[in-house]
RNA sequence: UCCUCGGUAGCUCAAUUGGCAGAGCAUUCGGCUGUUAACCGAGCGGUUGUUGGUUCGAGUCCAACCCGAGGAGCCA
């Protein structure tokens, strides 16, 4: 092979018809017959199908490529094809080999192309990457987290990362990750709101995005230990501007998914029709209204996809289960936003509703096929004193929130924020069955390693 | 923490009432000019999660423990 060659992407084989190129990637399977070998190479950018016939290329290369084990890593040099029966991605080209290079002879390679365990496949990661499935998934990924930056970036949002290492629970609800800060307890970040809260009157709308850590004892395929969430807040924003700007961003996402992830989509075997009609405005539902729906299903003896056991009943005050999350988004073909929640099941900031204090300006959006609550957000709560009391209520320490409480004192303004899990996102895209295959190396509960 | 299910060859699984530990794939060898998880023939591959118990005999029954999966709670 000669140091000038051209070697191309995958990606872009369809501006290389007919013309000779190299490609440098990994043997990803292979099948043959007597004197044609079929060599399914990858490149990271896609899959080429390299048609290797004796008597076109050397012995010793007809060899080497009859001999190759999956995952080896090769160059190949021939002339694009254009044909039908190519398969790979984008597929319909394949390379018409003149020469095969063996750069480095993989040993038995443990991951087949069949069905595995989940077990086997997690203790293998750092390999199952190479897979077409994880390789859909994480480019979709990518593609979800640039959509979320570009939209908040063309909308006035300043990108302002929050800390991971905090002095305390935001929230007060969730177990946290505790680490030694030089002597004194600290904690992985569970959110970057309160900080987010300050940062909007410096820039007016601002986004944190960033990793996000939950201790929780949660094993279900919507957890994650460490997940990344992107964390907007808006000065002057009431409830109603806050669903407004949720749809418009979810939207986005899924439409930039669409149109730039077809082949990605493709892979995962994902039926897009639903994700089409995901354009605002989502509806709005109201928790009252939601209990009631719940109840009346229950009285229907009514049972949720999913989950064996009949739809349980709620009583009004109590927070949705997961089986009545699912039943909630199954009324809807969109994602649906559940407002105004009871004070007493949500965080001490949030705003309560004038002349209504039992519930709150609160919002959390449900994605449809039980993906569950992808965002939740409020109004924040804008009034000194009135946070204050909330802080006693909780039993939260003053002089630990003194400065947000501040926040109050100089300048307060109505304001609002949400935040929006990565992969519970980009599960719901994709159509996957567990967060897991959504991150390149998942944190699991148990789950540490690779 | 609780509930349910599971652990047999490198992988995916089978093994009847408690009676010789099996198959496909991978790997090795041979054959095949359009394969898509190819196909045909041969070979290799085992401390049945661990410990203890019942039994003439345990992959199978009992107990404890370990590991995994899904779910509840909690959450994004």
């Amino acid at each position: 092979m000669q140091r000038d060659e051209q070697v191309v992407p995958i990606r872009s084989l369809v501006d290389f018809v007919d013309q000779e190129v190299t490609l440098r990637g990994w043997l990803q399977a292979k099948t043959g017959k007597g004197k044609l070998v079929f060599l399914q190479v990858r490149d990271g950018s896609g899959l080429c199908q390299a048609v290797v016939l004796r008597g076109k290329v050397s012995e010793a290369a007809f060899e080497a490529a009859k001999a190759a084990t999956q995952e080896s890593s090769l160059l190949v040099r021939g002339v694009v094809k254009a044909d039908p029966r190519a398969p790979g991605l984008p597929g319909g080209y394949e390379l018409d080999v003149h020469a095969v290079t063996l750069l480095n002879e993989a040993d038995p390679y443990p991951i087949q192309p069949k069905e595995h365990g989940v077990e086997f496949l997690m203790q293998n990661r750092h390999l199952w990457l190479r897979s077409s499935r994880q390789w859909a998934a994480l480019r979709v990924r990518a593609r979800v987290v640039r959509a979320i930056r570009d939209w908040l970036d063309t909308q006035g949002f300043l990108n302002v990362d929050t800390p991971i290492l905090t002095p305390a629970a935001a929230e007060g609800t969730t177990t946290l990750f505790t680490i030694d800060y030089h002597g004194e307890p600290a904690y992985l970040a569970q959110t970057g709101q309160l900080y987010n809260e300050a940062n909007i009157f410096a820039f007016g709308k601002v986004y944190c995005f960033g990793p996000t850590f939950r201790a929780e004892k949660s094993k279900t395929r919507r957890h994650l230990q460490e997940f990344w969430m992107v964390e907007p807040e808006i000065a002057f924003c009431d409830l109603d501007g806050l669903m407004e700007i949720e749809e418009q961003l979810v939207s986005y996402i899924v439409q930039r998914c669409l149109e730039e992830c077809t082949h990605e989509l493709a892979v995962l075997e994902r039926d897009t029709t639903a994700l089409q009609r995901v354009s605002p405005p989502f509806p709005r539902l109201h928790y009252d209204d939601a209990v009631a729906k719940i109840n009346a299903a229950v009285e229907r003896h009514e049972t949720v996809p999913g989950y064996p056991d009949l739809l349980p009943p709620i009583r009004w005050g109590d927070d949705f289960g997961s089986p009545h999350e699912t039943f909630l988004a199954a009324q809807f073909d969109k994602p649906v936003f559940v407002h105004h929640y009871p004070t007493q099941v949500k965080a001490f900031y949030m705003e309560p509703e004038a002349g209504r204090p039992e519930v709150c300006r609160s919002v959390d959006l449900l994605a449809p096929e039980g993906y569950g609550e992808i965002t939740g957000g409020s109004e924040r709560m804008s009034d000194a004193s009135q946070l204050v009391a909330a802080l006693e209520r909780h039993h939260l320490p003053l002089e630990t929130y003194g400065w947000y409480v501040d926040l109050r004192r100089y300048g307060s303004v109505v304001h609002s924020g949400f935040g929006m899990g990565v992969e519970r996102t980009v599960a719901w895209i994709c159509g996957l069955e567990h967060v897991r295959e959504t991150t390149a190396f998942p944190r699991l509960l148990n789950v540490l390693r690779p």
